[in-house]
DNA sequence: TTGAAAGCGCTAACAC
DNA sequence: GTGTTAGCGCTTTCAA
């Protein structure tokens, strides 16, 4: 079957545990044994068994990443470069997506764990749903959570409540005093971008009536197209809105397109985006935008400084990112 | 540290393998026992390290994932539904992406090996370089690709000759005389969509000169408009272009916005398409469509089919779905 | 129905 | 420099 380094020690005459230390370059193995191992191995095709290697407690180099879902191209885009990032730094990535299902997330956690991975990163299926996270960590892996929630875990994520705020802030500065919001956030708990578009609010002097929120199932421009024309039919309808992502974004501006509603005209439409789509399509779309590709590249990072400097209680990090504000057309 | 069946087994006073045996649910266990033991390791909050299990030798009912780039929204679905279907049948993923360079997809490969994956599933990197995957397959590691390839591997992936052949034949039909492609297969040998628009010249009659082919060196919407530019450079202009991804076709959209081509009138835009973008942004665009996550599910039943008929010489199996053509606008 | 012992492939402590 | 031995946590004969 497999060639192991039993093989390669019948083959040159050494034993079993010269080959375990000449091929990991021990220093106190000989040049020409070094030599002469390293050549049979080669001539065998010999590659280690990793799971006897960390059966016998080595570090993994793996990290696992759950995701609620791929589909979402934010979350893509940090898939992409948190293997990207991992694959640079000799680490292996293993892979879940909750679907938004805490036990699913729960169970992923478990998978993981049990093979010993190094970290875990984690878009969490429920901010408010941390606790097999916060026990996993304090069993001793690090786990950094890739959204911001109430916890004491690491967090390394975009802080949608500036960008919700800046969104919303520019949409009054630009005279809208009826501003509708389509927000995809689901069941979580609590939704840092209606706390940062309400905050805009309380900052411009406005009250809280002057936003009103649609919250549709999803996140695809199906959603937002619906979402929009739930907006439409109540009064006074909304002169200006502000989508969550960038999917309900466009959905609203099909509405819009159906419905004779010329933007940014009538009625302006702004998202929250990270992709390119928007820009690609032309649309009259201003954005709030964050780079998901930076912070998932920063969330690795502090993984990998967690897990590398193996301190007992390293400090808690919250970092929290702020994203731009793109204007395009005349939003 | 961790509970492990020893601490069960001293509990409980009985020995470690008995306690092996009630956890695993033998019916060699008296019921009483199994209910205490099975009580015992509740109580402990026991769970099995998995990596013991797989040195002893069981399958890790884990399978490997390689894919060229996560941001092609083809591969995102294809991920997805990969993952969802494996986490059904109880299955776990790794998952690694090559970046297209073939380096990277051999060194996956020997990390997944190494993790005793019980199979890979595989978008290669490139087409021509599979020696390593058909390695891999005579190691007794089940490799599905997920591309066509000239191979002795399993192959299920869409049918991209038939698909482009449906899409230039329907331009031929609508009377297209001069057709451009914008062909993003990158630095493949060969490319079956290129392939199947030529067959569809040939069998309306036309000389091979009627198709004009750029090629770009993406695949993103930015690609697509320059492309569409180069195209229009060229003498006589197409009529109608073909391009063989959506992000391109709405790259070339957009370049035909610009310098004032009405579509369809002036010129019909067809795409390759998996997402529902086109659809959402209502674009004239007309597109050759196959279900990314249907044949993604094909994938993984063969795959598990393969892994769990533990046959030493199992058929190849060579599954080719062909797309369907959807007419969007007057196209 | 339960227990003792061997071993999966590797690393590490200690000898020589 | 190199070999011997023990052991990681689990499963699997084989006895009792």
């Amino acid at each position: 079957m497999r060639v192991r380094q039993q093989d390669i020690a019948r083959a040159t005459g050494f034993s079993i545990n010269t080959v375990s230390l000449a091929l990991r370059g021990s220093p106190r193995i000989g040049e020409g044994t070094r030599k002469l191992i390293l050549a049979e191995a080669e001539r065998l095709n010999y590659s280690p068994n990793r799971i006897a290697q960390l059966l016998v407690g080595s570090a993994s180099r793996t990290v696992g990443l759950i995701l609620t879902d791929v589909m979402n191209p934010t979350l893509t885009l940090a898939a992409r470069t948190i293997e990207r990032k991992l694959s640079e730094a000799h680490y292996g990535m293993m892979f879940a997506a909750s679907g938004h299902d805490v036990e699913a997330e729960r169970r992923a956690l478990l998978r993981f764990q049990s093979y010993q991975v190094d970290g875990v990163l984690v878009y969490p299926a429920d901010n408010g749903r941390l606790e097999h996270l916060e026990r996993a960590r304090d069993a001793g892996v690090p786990v950094i959570l890739l959204a911001n929630a109430e916890t004491t875990l690491d967090v390394v994520t975009v802080d949608d409540e500036a960008g919700a705020r800046k969104a919303v802030g520019h949409l009054l500065a630009r005279g809208h005093r009826r501003i509708g919001m389509i927000d995809g956030s689901g069941t979580a708990r609590t939704s840092p971008k209606v706390d940062g578009a309400l905050r805009a609010l309380a900052e411009a002097g406005l009250p809280r009536a002057a936003l009103e929120v649609v919250r549709p199932e999803g996140n695809s421009a199906r959603d937002g197209h619906s979402a929009m024309g739930a907006l439409a039919a109540g009064r006074p309808m909304p002169t200006a809105v502000f989508a969550s992502t960038d999917a309900l974004a466009i959905g609203a501006l099909k509405w819009c397109a159906e419905n004779g509603r010329s933007v940014p005209a009538d009625l302006a439409v702004m998202g929250y985006d990270n992709t390119e789509i928007a820009a690609y399509c032309a649309l009259p779309l201003s954005t709030v935008h964050y780079a998901a590709d930076t912070i998932s590249a920063l969330a690795v990072d502090r993984l990998i400084e967690v897990v590398e400097t193996d301190r007992r209680e390293p400090p808690v990090v919250r970092r929290l990112v702020e994203p731009e504000l793109i204007v395009r057309g005349t939003t």
